[in-house]
DNA sequence: TGCCCGATTAACT
DNA sequence: GTTAATCGGGCAA
């Protein structure tokens, strides 16, 4: 699952997505050197409609439909852009979206890129993600275990949260949402645990 | 070809 | 709390 030196490779992500995504809460994602700590992510999965490959392969969610350990980037509302992980066996078409970071790496950049010096607003949110680290269509189908990505599995384990996916019309009452219960640099708070 | 709507964000009131 | 911005995908015709 994870190599020698922790990098995160396609083992790891030919998982569930309800593994791999809580697994992705507290590791390291840097693009050219430049991210941070995963502290909000969720499953998406093509049994349900809210998924982009719920309707079958296109030209946009191929990617999906690939090997686990690739990056499925999308278009957002016109204006942002999604970044994604392919999850589980070839051709079960699953992704975790990345949701947010705590800006560890880069900080510089990441302020230059997003247009602010707000430390908590610089990541929180999947287009806000993809602004601080320059992502774009371009990296869409890259691996994800070769530059200018590294993902490193996390050092101590974080305390969980779990939560509806936020933003969605359709299985908008699956828990299908993970986070860091104890980070401030969420797109927005987890509710307290009943 | 046309039409509707979205895995969002920032700027409003 | 509300809403405009902005455009490509997916589906109906």
């Amino acid at each position: 699952m994870l190599s020698s030196n922790d990098r995160l490779d396609p083992a790891f992500f030919s998982r569930s997505v309800h593994e791999v995504a809580p697994d992705l809460i507290g590791a390291l994602l840097t693009v050219n050197g430049v991210g941070g700590r995963i502290v909000e992510v969720e499953a998406y999965h093509h049994t349900e409609p809210a998924a982009h490959s719920f309707r079958g392969m296109t030209p946009r969610n191929a990617v999906m439909f690939g090997p686990p350990g690739y990056l499925y980037v999308y278009r957002s509302y016109g204006i942002h852009w999604c970044m994604n992980f392919v999850c589980e066996p070839e051709g079960t078409a699953a992704a975790v979206l990345i949701r947010a970071l705590e800006p560890t790496a880069g900080i510089d950049t990441m302020r230059q890129r997003r247009g602010t010096d707000d430390l908590r607003s610089l990541c929180s949110g999947p287009g806000k993600v993809c602004a601080a680290l320059a992502i774009t269509r371009e990296h869409n189908g890259l691996a994800l275990d070769a530059p200018p990505f590294m993902i490193r599995a996390r050092k101590a384990m974080p305390r969980l949260a779990v939560g509806v996916r936020i933003g969605i019309t359709k299985a908008a009452d699956l828990p299908w949402r993970y986070g860091d219960a104890d980070s401030k640099f969420v797109s927005k708070p987890f509710k307290p645990k009943a």
